[in-house]
DNA sequence: CCGTTTTATGTACGCGCGTACATTTTCTCA
DNA sequence: TGAGAAAATGTACGCGCGTACATAAAACGG
């Protein structure tokens, strides 16, 4: 490659890496050497000997649980960062949370220089996870974590306002007319759980209304756990005519449970979901949801940590916050009168 | 580290890489002090010194388009790709088919050395693709394809069985009584639309019915595509009664669309969809489809890939061609009577 | 107890780049 | 035209492992 040629391998080098005063015409010699030979540097040498990966790492929950959320939150975070890895250059490394040894194996991930980043997604509130976090932000890793808030800790996260998402969807519940308003949310781990919670009772309480213990459900985002909970609402069909449901997929589950309970379709309560998923408008009805952007989620998180990783990139704050909006999405399940009596 | 242990590096990394013969007590002796400096070490050089990269490439259709496919189709495929892999100790790349450059991009993913394997979903019928994965071929590479066939070519499959998935989906359309079943098919670029066409030409032969051009259509296996051909199929309807989609997305599309165009739920013609996604349950009335094992097929990918890796594979036939069966879901859409009438 | 294996460990080098520094070439302007 | 500055290129080394080969230590056999 230097031979054909005729240069050194240091001035390959600075050609390839656009650095440092090159004489066009030795450009283009060495780049027509490139083209002939189809040469392109390793980048594993590369990355060695710059020691960095160029890789960011998206930290997913333990493979089995995936299906937990629902695949349309991974889906549009992982195709949001990837769109924005690639316009820095980076590649995406998929990394499973293992079952055990999460506090070694976050910081692992840098110290083996297996990533130069970290998104972490589907973090949740516990000792062990807070603790890998510490310890990533002590060694001055870039990372961040998406729709999940630490308080005070002080992590760069990409959020959504769950609370104000929340806030709404009630308050259009009530002006909808509904009074007795179930709600299940998700485990109270997640940060964006007990916000949702807050945005809930606020929305009752600004409108005059109690909060029902006995309305309350906690479902695990799964469809099956809302599903599960069909029975109980069933049971007090006398004193709910509405429910607000923490992500699209439980209120399907809570949905398809009370259908098989033999209810029919056109006088189910009242229904919001969270998440505005692609499921929400192939129900009957279409399911009003709460919109949250994903995708967007997942660019702004690769952007900023990217970003910050370029030299230029001086006296950049290193920590950031983001907070997005998320959107009503008024379909039918929440309407009164309308479609839904068709 | 060495020093800690009091033994040379070249020890150190026998220990951890567990080759040659060790003493007992040296062994104990640099696990410890490993332990003590949480020492790892760097995948960087470790790769950079054995030239492999530890990672298992998968290359997803460029982004904007990833929702043309079911992201289920995705999720689930990169699920089994992903428990399989970490099973091997690799982790796992995820790349975008860029643009341009497709015959370079696959092939210098391994020169560069940042794929020690490659697998390749929503590969098509194309000059360039075919080319590029030639490519890959004459240079000896590990990769395959995940549901795409390319004929004599002797690549690497990991496929279904969509022709007798399909003839099955048709035959029982036409035991439940259905007569003029319409296609809405994907592009014939993938090599399982023509095979989803044949199943549905052989069921109708074999059943006595004549394939009716006017009611085969295509999409592009997108939601909308679907939504798209609702217009045609109810200019025709009173010659439609039954419709075989080629996928989900599509059916539900097409349901939707007819939905909107005044069909009630209950008078819409007999549907079946394909793959099975978790939409198909979802729907009302539920989608009857045809399973595909996703996550298995992903496993299997990985699985055979890896192992070829391993210096104990000498030996192994270096090209496998694997087809799974699928599986006729019957749900409420495909029933002449019973729930449908609810 | 010594020679001969066998086992255990140390030494030295290469993997293929990037880059600081040394050197050569070209340019500038007197 | 020649000296000094600027531009262009070459030289040499390190990044942190794995591993072939050299060497030392232990085991064995007579």
């Amino acid at each position: 490659m230097a031979d054909l040629a005729k240069v050194s391998e240091a001035t390959v080098s600075r050609v390839l890496n656009n650095v440092g005063p090159i004489k066009e015409e030795t450009r283009q010699r060495v780049i027509d050497a490139a083209n002939e030979l189809n040469y392109a540097p390793s980048a594993l040498a590369r990355n060695f000997a710059t020691s960095k990966s160029g890789n960011i790492g998206v930290i997913l929950p333990y493979l089995p649980k995936v299906n937990m959320f629902s695949t349309y939150f991974f889906s549009e975070i992982l195709s949001g960062i990837g769109s924005m890895s690639r316009e820095f250059g980076y590649d995406l490394l998929l990394l499973f949370r293992p079952m055990d040894d999460v506090l070694n194996y976050y910081s692992q991930l840098f110290h083996t220089h297996k990533v130069d980043a970290l998104i972490v997604l589907g973090s949740k509130e516990d000792p062990i996870e807070l603790e890998a976090l510490r310890r990533l932000k002590e060694e001055g890793r870039h990372f961040c974590l998406i729709n999940q808030h630490y308080d005070g800790e002080g992590f760069s996260e990409v959020d959504a306002t769950h609370e104000k998402g929340s806030y709404e969807a009630v308050t259009h519940l009530i002006q909808q007319g509904y009074k007795e308003i179930a709600f299940i949310n998700g485990p109270d781990e997640y940060s964006n759980s007990r916000e949702r919670s807050a945005g809930y009772r606020r929305a009752l309480h600004d409108h005059g209304l109690e909060v029902n213990q006995s309305l309350l459900f906690t479902g695990n985002f799964g469809r099956k756990s809302g599903y599960a909970v069909a029975s109980s609402v069933f049971a007090r069909l006398n004193e709910v005519d509405a429910i607000f449901a923490s992500n699209d997929r439980m209120a399907i589950g809570l949905h398809q449970g009370l259908r098989d309970l033999g209810i029919p379709w056109n006088q189910l309560p009242g229904m919001i979901g969270f998440d505005d998923s692609d499921i929400a408008e192939l129900t009957t009805p279409t399911l009003s949801s709460v919109k949250v952007p994903f995708f967007q989620m997942g660019e702004l998180a690769a952007e900023n940590l990217l970003s910050r990783l370029r030299p230029s990139s001086l006296g950049m704050q290193d920590h950031f916050r983001i907070q997005l909006p998320t959107e009503l999405m008024i379909r039918e399940s929440s309407l009164r009168t309308d479609s839904k009596e068709e």
